[in-house]
DNA sequence: AAGATTTGACCAGT
DNA sequence: ACTGGTCAAATCTT
C-alpha cells in the first residue's frame, strides 16, 4: 500500500487546493471582463480567448478535484489506521429482494453545487422522502456498477436555499470512466482520466438526458438566447423537458426553479451560495446577454464546499 | 430492444 | 417501531 499522508501533506494538499481554486477565479474574472467588452463578443479572437480561458477555468477546477479525490482517499487510510475498526461480520448472501449492507461508515464527502451533474455518468435507483427534510433524496449509483465500480451518491436540496443540491459521495469511482454523455465518440483511449473536458461534453439539442458543460462561449450564448426565448414564450414545462429525469423537487418548489436548463453552464464543484443562486433567477429575467454575462460571474462562487470523512473502513 | 427511471417493498441500524 | 438505503418489477424513453 501507498504511504499513509501525514498531516503535513494534507496540510500541503489543502494549499494547492486553495491556490488551484484562487487561479481558477482569477481566470474567471478575466473571463468576465473579457465578456464586457462588446467588441470581443462579436470578434472571433475575442471569442477564443474567452473558450480559452473557460478552458483554463475547467483545467483549474480538475486539478482541485484531483487533489482533492486523493485528499479524500489518504484521509480514509488515517481513519482508517486511526480507528478501532469493527469488523461486520460476513454476513450470507441473501438471494431475497432488499438485502443488502447498511451503508454506515464508507469513504464520503459532500459538496453543495448548484446543479446534480458532474463528469460522471450516474443512474437513479432510489428516492425517499426524508423524515427531517423539506424534499426528497435521491440515490445514485456509477452506471458502471456492473464493471465493480462502488461509487454512489445521494442528492438533495438544501433547505436553506432548494436552488442548491447537497450531494453526498461515497466511494471513490473505481471505473474511471470520465461523462461521454450520448455523443460517445467511442474513442475511449482518448480520455483523460482527471480532466474535464469542455469538447467532450457537447451535448446537441437532440439530447434528452441531464444537460451538459456547453463546448463554446458561442454556444453557450446561443443557448442562452434560445432559453430565453422559449421561456418568454412561456412556461417551464417545455424546458424541463429537455430532461427525461423527472425533478422529485419541481412539484414542490416548481417556483423556485429558474429553469430545467440553468445546469447547462452551473459550475459542477464548489458552492455557489447565496448569491449566485440568485444571480441565476435574476438572469432569466435579464436580457439573454446580461443573463449570460450574470451567469459568468464565477468570481462570486464561495469556495465553503467541504469534505466530509467518516470513515471507519480503509479505502479500497 | 436496450437502457434508464419510478416506485413500492424489503431489510438493517438505531 | 421508525427511518433510511437498496432492490427490482413495471414503466418509460430512445
Amino acid at each position: 500500500m501507498d504511504r499513509l499522508m501525514n498531516n503535513e501533506d494534507v496540510r500541503a494538499k489543502r494549499g494547492k487546493v486553495i491556490m488551484e481554486l484562487l487561479k481558477g477565479k482569477q481566470i474567471a474574472t478575466r473571463l468576465q471582463t473579457l465578456l464586457h467588452e462588446p467588441a470581443a463578443q462579436d470578434d472571433d479572437d475575442g471569442l477564443g480567448l474567452a473558450q480559452q480561458l473557460a478552458l483554463q477555468i475547467l483545467t483549474s477546477f480538475t486539478e482541485t478535484l484531483s487533489e482533492l479525490g486523493s485528499c479524500s482517499a489518504a484521509s480514509s487510510q488515517i481513519a482508517a489506521v486511526d480507528k478501532s475498526r469493527k469488523k461486520a461480520p460476513a454476513s450470507e448472501v441473501k438471494e431475497r429482494r432488499g438485502c443488502y449492507k447498511r451503508r454506515k461508515s464508507l469513504d464520503s464527502w459532500v459538496t453543495v453545487s448548484s446543479t446534480m451533474e458532474d463528469c460522471y455518468n450516474w443512474r437513479k435507483y432510489g428516492q425517499k422522502a426524508i423524515m427531517s427534510s423539506t424534499y426528497p433524496r435521491c440515490y445514485f449509483r456509477c452506471t458502471h456498477k456492473y464493471e465493480g465500480c462502488k461509487a454512489t451518491k445521494q442528492v438533495q436540496k438544501t433547505k436553506e436555499n432548494p436552488i442548491m443540491y447537497q450531494i453526498t459521495y461515497f466511494n471513490q469511482h473505481t471505473c474511471n470512466k470520465k461523462l461521454r454523455h450520448l455523443h460517445d465518440t467511442g474513442d475511449s483511449d482518448h480520455e483523460d482520466l482527471n480532466l474535464i473536458s469542455f469538447e467532450a461534453n457537447i451535448q446537441s439539442k437532440q439530447d434528452q438526458y441531464s444537460p451538459n458543460p456547453m463546448s463554446s462561449i458561442s454556444q453557450v450564448k446561443e443557448e442562452f438566447k434560445e432559453v430565453n426565448n422559449a421561456q418568454s414564450d412561456q412556461n417551464l414545462g417545455s424546458n424541463e423537458a429537455k430532461s427525461t429525469l423527472h425533478d422529485p423537487w419541481q412539484d414542490i418548489d416548481t417556483e423556485l426553479e429558474p429553469l430545467g436548463y440553468k445546469s447547462t453552464w452551473t459550475p459542477i464543484v464548489g458552492s455557489c451560495q447565496e448569491n449566485v443562486g440568485s444571480g441565476f433567477d435574476r438572469s432569466y429575467e435579464a436580457t439573454s446577454l446580461q443573463g449570460f454575462e450574470e451567469v459568468n460571474q464565477l468570481g462570486n462562487i464561495d469556495y465553503s464546499w467541504y469534505f466530509n470523512q467518516v470513515c471507519s473502513e480503509p479505502y479500497l
